[in-house]
DNA sequence: TGATATATGTCATAATATAACATATCAACC
DNA sequence: GGTTGATATGTTATATTATGACATATATCA
């Protein structure tokens, strides 16, 4: 299945200097914490932000094998392992797809609205683990260490094809 | 991969009338919606029931071949594809699995902890789409038709072995 | 520099899921 | 009761997603 071709969120925006900023960032952050951000996790990062859509790991590979990257599924999934672990990039387990991270900062509890038309993602922040959630959690003796909300639904631009008239 | 052992929730609870009273419930639910709750429909639903666990496609494939169900994989993922739709089982995207709804009524939002340790799963219920997201989305012009959210942690079963001492 | 950990290249295959089409059953109406 | 259209099942084949295993290379650091 192809994902969306549409940009981020619903909405179109100036994405010139958002892709070098946010690879700045990430190979600042992965600097102060001793990680290796080797170039295919690098390129791996920049075709996230470049498309700014969730894309598959197979669509990643390619890209990569046109690149002389690297032609084989564990280099991509390895990349992606790597930056999904540490929050740069996440996966959208509806889609079986990746997405640059939005919100370039700490560890935190994304929450994604998901076209059901065309597959377009906007990332928000939440406090999730930190409302009823994080109280039921406690009283049942489970700890929390990661959480993911996947909401599905229609974006605006697909809402007028869906209610034609 | 094999996924977890352990009955719902982290605590065992009277398994006994919990299945007939499920399978009687959407048997129900059913005919007053006029949907056809077909053998391998139940049979499917009766088994994520029985197990109270979260199954793969495959594991509920083999119990029905087994039983002479069916034995490709399209009569396993139609009737989950149906228990999914109307709510009757989650599909836990994280595991690639799916598990009989606690909540035997409405549609709703379902949240889940998931153990990363012995893949045990707990439904929670929440008003997800009544709090912050729904705002976010309301300002978005984003139309919520479902959501789910799935937490990963460790269970109170699975807490003391990550913690040797 | 040597030892250890970490990352990559590659082949093979596993695990999950769907397309397509023929057949059967159901529901509802004449 | 038979016809018709919709819904469900059986089956073959294949698509899509993901990982195991092992050799090689590169980085890190004592």
């Amino acid at each position: 299945m192809p994902l969306n071709s549409d940009p981020i969120g619903f909405a179109h925006h100036d994405h010139a200097s958002c892709v070098t900023d946010a690879v700045a960032s990430v190979e600042a952050r992965c600097i102060a914490a001793g990680l290796q951000f080797t170039p295919v996790r690098k390129r791996v990062f920049e075709i996230l932000l470049e498309e700014h859509r969730a894309l598959g790991a197979y669509e990643i590979l390619d890209r990569l094998r046109d690149e002389g990257l690297g032609s084989q599924p564990p280099v991509a999934y390895r990349a992606l392992d790597f930056l999904t672990k540490h929050d740069f990039v996440h996966k959208i387990e509806r889609l079986n797809a990746f997405i640059a991270c939005a919100h370039p900062h700490e560890v935190h509890t994304p929450a994604f609205l998901i076209c059901r038309d065309c597959n377009a993602v906007a990332e928000a922040e939440t406090n999730l683990t930190q409302g009823r959630l994080a109280q039921i959690a406690s009283a049942t003796g489970f700890i929390i260490e990661r959480a993911i909300l996947e909401a599905e639904g229609l974006c605006p631009n697909c809402i007028p094809k869906s209610e034609p008239a």
